[in-house]
DNA sequence: CGAATGCTTCGACTACGATCGAAGTATGAA
DNA sequence: TTCATACTTCGATCGTAGTCGAAGCATTCG
């Protein structure tokens, strides 16, 4: 009966509301300060910092000191991915929150899933990739073709930077709005970063929400319609 | 701060040690009943039940009646892949089990992720497939090649069985002990099941250990050495 | 140097939930 | 019908962990 690692140690890290609201927060991909965390997940200052150290013990965060501020953000893309299962878990057995606010709608058309582009506009994206062929899916794994590649290069993505780096290219990430998969790994993350490049959208700063200018939505729209 | 999915509920489902020692249990991909369960917790079987309620509640089981027995197991294979993920976390931030008895040795080798074979020979099984061809991995989604299958139909494997499956044939499971990938998915489920048809392997009972007998082990080494 | 800001540590309070004994329900066997 | 087995519900107890006030460091600024 004590095989394996100690998943209770790490899933009771999560399970406190006030840490998953602050994991949940930094799954936008920036980094935040103790006391914005704090407010975020609606606690004081001391019981953040208590809960950021244990989060941190956990392995679960990377703390970066700069100043007299305190920056943390998720440990690496293997968090973000339990997260979002999590996430698909939580909302599969129907358990969304009480308050769904009016930022859902947003929520569910365009956001942040750590580094990529989720949402309605993320699948969608997904799907058109997909059915031109620049991405297959084989059994199990995501595959930038020839024409995904020529595709990719030219919008203005330089794929021999993304090559280098360690991560996967192309990695499936399971929605938990929309049930279905989008884009990520380096080059869907480098996919939202040209967006923003080029103005078709922003971040918000507050939530994970990702708003496109009424030109950017029009681009997005042409360059992977789904006929 | 109140947005998306309820992930804490979730996660502190997990995040009690008996319901986890369950969880874990379940992961060998059968199905166990209320005192079976209680005993691998080390609780008693009221305290048992009221934790499989509440797993349940939480849609992460599925339960099974069948005379005066009632029969659990993990609800899909998308709360197989939280957990394994979770095991991934918990391994990764070191913190392993205090007990590393004898079986861990034995687990590291080969054990049951699920429904599908991973540990040491898991991996080797996946690398030997990729180094020959008979899979790729492209980008982020993996594929069986006309290669693979050739070499899978030989084998033994009815592919036009497995298409008709819901679930991907192909799937890249990360493996806990390794930290690399194994193949999970239909396809890495009917390679277990053909291991145990042939007499190569046999599962333990009590443990997630697959033990390979020695001829089922040499067969093993020659069909997917790595050259 | 003080004053202010950002964070951490300490200590005490509180509440939630895990736990088990005991009683209750359901299914199967004699 | 009666007994046994498998599980569920109830009620009481007990610990652990989240919470915040207050005090303690550390860093920056005037």
């Amino acid at each position: 009966m004590k095989e394996g690692p100690d998943i209770a140690r790490v899933a009771a890290l999560i399970g406190d509301p006030a840490r998953a609201n602050m994991l949940t927060t930094l799954m936008s991909g920036k980094a935040l300060t103790v006391s914005e965390l704090a407010e975020e997940a609606g606690v004081t200052i001391q019981t953040a910092s208590s809960h950021l150290s244990k989060l941190n013990e956990g392995g679960l965060l990377r703390p970066r000191k700069q100043g007299r501020h305190k920056y943390f953000s998720l440990a690496n893309d293997e968090v973000a991915h339990v997260l979002e299962g999590l996430m698909g878990l939580a909302a599969g057995s129907g358990h969304l929150r009480k308050r769904t606010g009016p930022k859902d709608a947003e929520l569910r058309q365009a956001r942040v899933c750590y580094n990529h582009l989720a949402g309605d506009m993320g699948t969608q994206m997904f799907d058109s990739l997909m059915t031109r062929g620049h991405l297959i899916l084989d059994d199990d794994t995501l595959k930038l073709t020839a024409a995904g590649e020529i595709f990719v290069s030219n919008f203005g993505i330089d794929l021999t930077v993304l090559h280098k780096s360690r991560s996967p290219l192309c990695r499936e990430c399971l929605d938990w709005s929309e049930r279905r998969s989008h884009l990520a790994g380096s080059l869907g993350r480098a996919f939202l970063s040209r967006f923003e490049y080029l103005s078709w959208a922003r971040r918000d700063q507050k939530t994970r929400v990702v708003s496109f200018s009424p030109h950017g939505a029009k681009e997005f729209e042409q360059l992977f319609s789904i006929k």
